[in-house]
DNA sequence: CCCAACTCTACCGCACACGTCAGGGGCATC
DNA sequence: GATGCCCCTGACGTGTGCGGTAGAGTTGGG
């Protein structure tokens, strides 16, 4: 089969998308891009205009979502030609992806604060005469400032 | 092999710990945790205390350290008489981790701001009753607002 | 001695988005 | 038809912290 007129080979098409041949073959795996046809010795060609839904992947992924997410939204966008029911979902996964960063974030702000407070503590205690021993229960309420140690931190002095 | 006075068996000693075999068995092929001694038939014998060990470990997966990162501590911790080298390498240990944290985060906060954006368009949108087309540049830009897409979005519309 | 309950090692599996081969062909040009 | 570049499929590896299973061995009490 010879060259087709506005196909791309996968290398080309790839360095366009600003991708490479095995993002493209993943992607081509989970159902997120077909090449417009193949030749019969199987090589891939693309249309040039598939370039702007590698992209689209791309801006996707950068929200955070995961492939899936994004097939399924494109999968609608390919079935529906309701536009309206086309943005709602988007907005769904919009909604969704939000939520979910923002658990995300607080689980890692969680782990922040207590590594503000391990660290407040361990401060405290380089500047301190007392060593944890068995006479003061290993530090635990602290000698100086009378606290307790944090729970992640406690373990250390044992 | 009889039974060891104060040693407990794993099944015993991961209860007491809150925690499984599976786990003790994994912590102790990172060079976190070792039983005190075997039976002769291979039987893995803990000491009491050193609950407070995998308590130490579980606090500082918490703080979301690495198991790796842990192990260094813990090592440092066995070899170091100097208690002051010791509480600075805790102390390097959560700076490092606190902007790991940090990192993250920013990553994810990125990631909303994207989301809010995308979201903010594909309201407007809703409300909008121009559709996209060759003879608007697929709504590039907005009809109504004048205001480009957001990358993230624009190819939903192409 | 026997049996139930416990434990052992070794291994595969998972999530996720690819990276990186190996071994084999296809394509276009001279 | 030969050459050199491009491409194919299939498969394993990566990181992380275990979960789960198989098949075999150990322990301790009756």
């Amino acid at each position: 089969m010879t060259a087709q007129p506005d196909l791309l080979k996968i290398g080309d098409f790839a360095k366009l998308a600003n991708t490479n041949l095995r993002t493209l073959r993943y992607y081509e795996e989970l159902g997120l891009i077909q090449p417009a046809s193949r030749s019969q010795g199987g090589f891939r060609y693309y249309r040039q205009t598939d370039i702007h839904r590698v992209q689209m992947i791309r801006d996707l992924q950068e929200l955070g979502l995961h492939l899936d997410r994004i097939r399924e939204l494109m999968a609608v966008r390919a079935d529906v030609e309701n536009r309206d029911l086309f943005l709602e979902r988007v907005r769904e996964a919009l909604v969704e992806q939000d939520r979910l960063l923002q658990e995300k974030i607080a689980v890692l702000e969680g782990q922040r604060k207590k590594v503000a407070q391990a660290l407040h503590k361990a401060n405290e205690c380089r500047h301190c005469s007392h060593s944890p021993s068995t006479d003061n229960n290993y530090c635990e309420p602290c000698c100086t400032t009378g606290e307790r140690l944090p729970d992640h931190l406690s373990a250390l002095f044992q």
